[in-house]
DNA sequence: CTCACGAGGTACATCGATTAACCAATCGTT
DNA sequence: AACGATTGGTTAATCGATGTACCTCGTGAG
């Protein structure tokens, strides 16, 4: 352990690591990059050598000579309010570091609160050569996005129902309103009619998508929503809706919430307002959330295996990025978890 | 907008910004970084030429040149479970964001499951020259990462009771077990006797310091405590925990958990016993996650207003990378946020 | 008139790694 | 023995930005 010796901060450069070994510098990096003719010896001295020295190659100047940075861009959007968005990104950010760490690629990190800020950032991190490509999330009608990164030339993918003729691919899971269908089915099958929905923010992809899943499997039992109520996702909204939902004449006996954040603050309404969920009023939530099965009662939910997604999407965009990676489609579709808080319609 | 017609993913070097403004490369250079001497029209003239071109300062090259690379490290150890550190991390990134990004900065998430894996990384990320320094979280006993980064000479800061002394300066709200004194005192003047707490892994040192100050605020009463279970911060530990306590003969009246996500286990599994919260079983958390506030009843806490803290944190990382920061410590102390979760010792 | 000086820029080396082009042995072949 | 092919390397240019040392004017003083 002589490296302890060495004065802190200095890095060792691949000279060093050259002269140690008895070779040029070129022969070095051959040795690293598995390019070029060596024989083994000297390539195993050469990494012996770089072992014994503590070395690696220093990421900006290979950046800078290969154009190519070796670390992916994530922007998280956290609007006004934080519910719901944390848990499904902490999910997502799994998946996706799962494959980027094996792989030396490093995750680069940003919140921002707008649409302006999310472009403006876009624009400074490609022209700035800061990564070499994005995750795009929460897929919006009439999203700017796709464009504006394929005009700068930065390799994205985005989250959503698959689709790889777009601008930009997009991964996810394939039909993806089975989930909700199946909630529908699930609830009609315990003997529910009055169905109500809260939905997400209107702007976002699979707010749509969801909902017409939901409109449509009432539609195949020949009933209607008893409502659809839109949300942006915060916890005054959410309960908020589910207020307005109980205080109905005729309430609904089942609410299917867009999230599980939501779900969570329907509950802890429906129970404020002296309910017992599951018996008097049934939820079901979506995402699947680790959280959703602390609670009591245990929330019904679909599960969307949002870090086998971002596994996915992280596969796809390496290999975008020119990576030698097999990029499999996340296998599967959305599913119904039934656990505890839905329940035959009361009355 | 004749950027539109450029050939997309040729970002502009120096170069073209330099002959578009009809001045040497160094020129730009100055007019970017406000150094050397430039009069004032040639420096507008050259920033007017890089805005049409949509040049920024390629990072790679620039931190090659200046051994600094504006990112910093964030490494999340993201044990067997993940209960518990998803939403506190949430809030953590939040507060530190706020301060990287309005001064292009960027930051590198890592997550990885162990001690030798976290290690590693610091030396390749060192090594590699990735970032300019790292936020530490969870200081354990006997911690090995200070010296470590010490030996690397990465910046780095430690969350934890501040300690400026330290070989890596700490920072963290002062008076750290001043949350759990009160939650105690609240507890007491409720009426309650028999109070049982479920603390975090031993090796993290905060759990010492809360475990500390509760049994101190309980003795100071004359009391004992009527139990300390360690758990590892997972649902099952937190839930395992719980049943043991309700099951005892005289079971507590009162449980305080070390943190958020296993109080809302614990009112579960109160729940499921049959008994209510806050009349049967008083219940008190720690981190104040907004989560806290949607269930019912919701949830008593302590504050300690992590998002404050890493937004600290990350100016004292700034400030000793070089960056021209005031390093306000946060103020204030974590204090308890009386909910509903709390009540009057039964009968 | 000449020289020193400052304002305003420029030329060039440099950061560390990569790679195309090249070169020196060695080997097998006829 | 002579020659092409192969092996195992090396040399030098290059990526883009930065900073030091230097150069060139115009001006004011002596």
């Amino acid at each position: 352990m002589n490296v302890t010796s060495e004065r802190p901060g200095r890095r060792p450069t691949i000279k060093e690591v050259a002269a140690a070994a008895g070779v040029s510098t070129a022969a070095v990096s051959q040795a690293f990059n598995n390019k070029g003719r060596l024989s083994e010896a000297t390539r195993r001295r050469i990494l012996d050598a770089a072992l014994e020295l503590g070395w690696s190659p220093s990421a900006p100047a290979a950046a800078l000579r290969n154009a190519r940075t070796r670390s992916l861009a994530l922007v998280v959007r956290r609007p006004t309010d934080v519910l719901g968005s944390d848990p499904h990104f902490s999910e997502l950010i799994t998946g996706i570091e799962g494959e980027l760490a094996p792989r030396g690629y490093g995750l680069l990190l940003h919140l921002v609160s707008g649409d302006r800020e999310e472009n403006g950032l876009y624009e400074r991190l490609a022209a700035e050569g800061r990564v070499d490509g994005a995750v795009l999330t929460d897929a919006r009608d009439d999203d700017g996005r796709p464009a504006l990164l394929a005009r700068l030339g930065l390799p994205a993918v985005l989250l959503g129902s698959p689709d790889d003729t777009a601008v930009v691919p997009r991964v996810g899971l394939r039909e993806q309103g089975a989930g909700i269908s199946e909630a529908v089915a699930h609830l009609l099958a315990l003997g529910h009619r009055r169905v109500a929905y809260v939905s997400g923010p209107p702007e976002l992809q699979h707010t749509r998508v969801r909902r017409a899943a939901f409109e449509d499997a009432l539609r195949e039992a020949g009933l209607r929503p008893f409502a659809v109520l839109p949300t942006d996702f915060s916890e005054r909204r959410a309960v908020g809706a589910t207020e307005a939902l109980l205080d109905a004449a005729e309430r609904p006996t089942a609410i299917v919430y867009a999230n599980d954040s939501m779900a969570v603050c329907g509950i802890g309404t429906a129970q404020r307002a002296g309910l017992a969920v599951a018996r008097d009023v049934s939820v079901v939530g979506y995402d699947n959330l680790p959280l959703g099965s602390w609670l009591h009662p245990r929330l019904t939910t679909v599960d969307q295996q949002v870090q086998r997604v971002g596994a996915a999407a992280a596969r796809m965009l390496l290999s975008l990025c020119g990576e030698p990676v097999e990029e499999s489609a996340p296998t599967g579709r959305p599913r119904l978890v039934v656990r505890e808080s839905t329940g035959p319609a009361p009355g």
